[in-house]
DNA sequence: ACCCAGGCATTGG
DNA sequence: CCAATGCATGGG
């Protein structure tokens, strides 16, 4: 334990914030996934920082209409620098900073998302830490059900990601694509991926560590440009793009065509269980823009909680 | 034993 | 240019 700080942070978010509802539709509802954690009303990510891996344990110390979040840091030597930085980190994850107003606004014109708005109030979408972790997860989700990939995923971040142990527990990081790309898709492909997903993960770690790609940097983009960008890698289609834009980018009107799920949600919420096709998806979707993402957020929330 | 799952690139018409 | 096909593997 030697040189282990332990430091105690407040993060505010934008009210209306379900901490509870947000790191909930983080973990799928579930105590665990992958690198993340929400157990006991306690969210837990290791952060890495790059020089140092920082455990980060979130709860609430708020209500819905006012919330506050009590953030515990947990690592060796921990600067206010590193303070800053895990606060900033854990706030992206967690989407705090999201102004929901004007969805909920433009959701009330439609009875069946007023209803989500409800029921679901105070949720925000919550983020990757990067979009090298959105693009492998999106592409390890491709085409299998979510209970495969769950395994796929949990076989990955054991295997490559960085890890740390705290208080007898060992805490996982999602894997840093440096660790992927000198594995190997012969390896890859051991863990249950198909070749074609070994190529494509692999392929991927190489390209984020392109720096003339600037994967990381998607900021200054139009959301049409990293569409552009990200469908040209191999592996990436429209929706996985979207996915990313969604998760990693944080973009409020991005729409994941293609989506088995999305349609059957769809399907069940406004076309009384008649089957739809991808067009009739963008159609129905149309009334929400500019806050698509928002809407298919808490279309998935209903179908993550059974409600869908 | 079957069939499907929060897609994608490749191939063949 | 559009339709068909293979992919790994756990659950229903």
């Amino acid at each position: 334990m030697n040189g282990m700080d332990r430091l105690t942070a407040t993060i505010r978010p934008t009210a209306p914030f379900d901490f509870e509802l947000t790191a909930g539709y983080h973990t799928y509802f579930q105590s665990r996934y992958g690198t993340d954690s929400m157990e006991d009303g306690v969210y837990r990510r290791l952060l890495d920082l790059g020089d140092k891996l920082v455990l980060a344990s979130v709860r609430s110390a708020g209500t819905t209409a006012e919330p506050e979040l009590v953030l515990d840091l947990q690592g060796p030597e921990l600067s206010t620098e590193d303070v800053d930085l895990a606060k900033e980190r854990v706030s992206w994850l967690l989407g705090v900073d999201q102004d929901l107003a004007s969805f909920y606004e433009l959701a009330q014109a439609d009875e069946a998302m007023a209803g989500l708005v409800e029921r679901f109030y105070g949720l925000h979408l919550p983020h990757t830490a990067t979009v090298f972790e959105a693009l492998v997860l999106a592409v390890l989700g491709q085409q299998i059900s979510t209970s495969v990939a769950r395994i796929i995923r949990t076989l990955l971040i054991e295997t490559f990601g960085p890890s740390a142990k705290f208080d007898g527990e060992t805490y996982y990081a999602f894997p840093r694509p440096e660790a992927i790309w000198a594995s190997s898709p012969a390896e890859l492909h051991t863990m249950k991926l198909t070749r074609r997903k070994s190529e494509y993960v692999h392929g991927l770690a190489g390209s984020a560590l392109d720096k003339a790609m600037g994967l990381e940097s998607l900021g200054s983009l139009t959301d049409q440009e990293i569409v552009a960008k990200l469908t040209g890698l191999r592996g990436v289609g429209l929706w996985t793009a979207q996915w990313v834009l969604i998760r990693a980018v944080g973009r409020p009107d991005a729409l994941p065509l293609g989506d088995l799920a999305l349609r059957r949600v769809v399907s069940r919420l406004f076309m009384d269980g008649a089957d739809v096709t991808d067009a009739q998806v963008e159609e129905i979707a149309r009334r929400w823009s500019p806050y698509r993402t928002y809407a298919t957020v808490y279309l998935f929330s209903a179908l993550r909680t059974g409600a869908g």
